[in-house]
DNA sequence: AGCTCTTATGAATCATTGA
DNA sequence: GTCAATGATTCATAAGAGC
């Protein structure tokens, strides 16, 4: 493995990516505040203001970009007034005008969701997991996110006692091994546009808006091994965190001071695992960056 | 129970709906045909010109609709040259400029969705079911719809076929009944704005663009019995069906004379299975209209 | 009756071909 | 060129056949 690195860079990422030059990232995934939510923090974007706030940033989203690269940007409109906003909508019409392609809708399904119980509503289970790109001949790895299949293959495979693993060993070649042996490849199948993830609960420090499997499935769909990753609303880490784990180099931005602290934090907790790792594996994985890495450009 | 009326009128519904009064409707539920799909039967309303072709006809709904009546549109933008269209977010955006509400965004996760393989997409496995409504105080029985929680829940709840959810929804009150009904309190949880429901296989004679569960559900949902449930676009008849059999009055409309003999045939079906099911309860429902009736209004 | 296994079939999408 | 038609690809269901 090559040396990983990673920067938790503090500022507004309007600003911040000035720094950096065209087609520095493979993958942009991204969480932005959402509007009217951490007020406390960001300063609560209005929804009419939305768009306009967000346009400039995803400017420099699009120069930083690289031509084979993709932009993930999860977000979910709120409701208000008994209405979804619309802003989203919005948005989406607006970054295509700016030049994006708006190429996919991933749903995440969230299978806990908040509780709650309104009299004209029912909890809100998902969230957008909106894939922008330049080009159609974007960088796309299916089968590093392929699932295994349904219970009808489970249900066979099952089935398949040692007499069949028998003919598959001393058959393979001939007609019906082969037929088996294509067979048993095919136990696994490429994902859909929705997926069933779970919340992270608050057992950590401080809780990320998006579980990291998350971030860790668009990373792995999207880049290879030693590919950059941006987060421009890095928040507490998650995006950089998946990076980091998956031999990505990443850059988060946030805006918050705080928020940076604590990114930090966690990667070099991810350092400690990488490290106790290394002997199962006895070689070195060539991790010689004991911190996080600031300021040094792809 | 009272009669349950059933009409499927053939024409355009933005023709037919003249015949009707302001408010006539408690739910509208439909699935129109989607831009540039089933161009054979319904001509193929192209991406472009989908909105423009929409509006009116939605106007027709907004008036037939009542105060506290619910629009549920299910649709699906269609991948086209590596983007997805956009006409479905314009449209949200002039509905809510000629007056609706749009109160929610439902997912129905197709749990079978269409097989294929794309080098830069997955296969698509959502639609969407949007909500319109007039007003912000429209009618919802959140009960109607609440779901087993858990395993052990769900197992016993496997024995329960669709005749002891007509008993439960019609014998409410008497004893054995109300055993059910606090047994369904305890064990039954709200649902989310996610459903999840696969499409009903080529075993029907005519398949249907959703499942009748996915109509029933939205039907449960958002009217009392004896309510008038309207579907513009009615093609096979699975809102109608799903209608007469939780004992709602429904309008059904075509542009296709032969879906609207499909649909029928298939309400015919329905009565059958009403009149044998009849017996085991021991009382009428009342069911007197033996064919689908045409032509009375609400 | 319960099982297993086979088979048909979808609101899909893209690349290619032909007018 | 731009557009329309065709083929290849692929997987969760449920009906149906066989035991």
């Amino acid at each position: 493995m090559r040396q990983v690195r990673t920067e938790i860079r503090h500022g507004d990422c309007l600003e911040v990516l000035k720094d950096y030059p065209d087609g520095a990232f493979q993958l942009i995934f991204t969480s932005p505040p959402y509007a009217d939510r951490r007020a406390n923090t960001y300063g609560g974007i209005k929804p009419e203001e939305y768009v306009q706030w967000f346009l400039p940033r995803s400017e420099q989203f699009l120069r930083v970009l690289g031509p084979t690269g993709t932009f993930v940007l999860n977000i979910k409109e709120k409701a208000e007034s008994g209405e979804r906003s619309t802003y989203v909508l919005e948005l989406i019409l607006e970054l295509r005008r700016q030049g994006w392609l708006w190429t996919e809708e991933f749903i995440w399904h969230k299978k806990n969701c908040y509780p709650g119980k309104w009299p004209n509503r029912f909890r809100d289970a998902w969230e957008r997991c909106l894939q922008f790109n330049k080009s159609r001949h974007f960088k796309m790895n299916q089968e590093a996110v392929m699932v295994p299949m349904g219970q009808w293959a489970e249900g066979r495979l099952k089935s398949l006692g040692s007499n069949d693993v028998i003919r598959f060993n001393s058959r393979v070649g001939s007609g019906f091994g082969k037929n088996i042996a294509n067979w048993l490849n095919r136990t696994m199948a490429y994902p859909t546009n929705v997926l069933h993830l779970a919340t992270e609960c608050g057992n950590k420090k401080h809780s990320a808006a998006f579980p990291q499997e998350l971030a860790a499935w668009f990373i792995k769909l999207f880049t290879d091994e030693s590919d950059w990753v941006l987060d421009p609303f890095v928040g507490s880490g998650t995006t950089c965190k998946a990076a980091r784990e998956l031999g990505r180099c990443s850059v988060g931005i946030d805006l918050v001071e705080a928020y940076c602290d604590i990114a930090r934090s966690q990667l070099s907790e991810v350092e400690c695992l990488l490290f106790e790792r290394e002997p199962e594996y006895g070689k070195s994985h060539g991790v010689r960056d004991k911190g996080v890495h600031r300021g040094e450009h792809p």
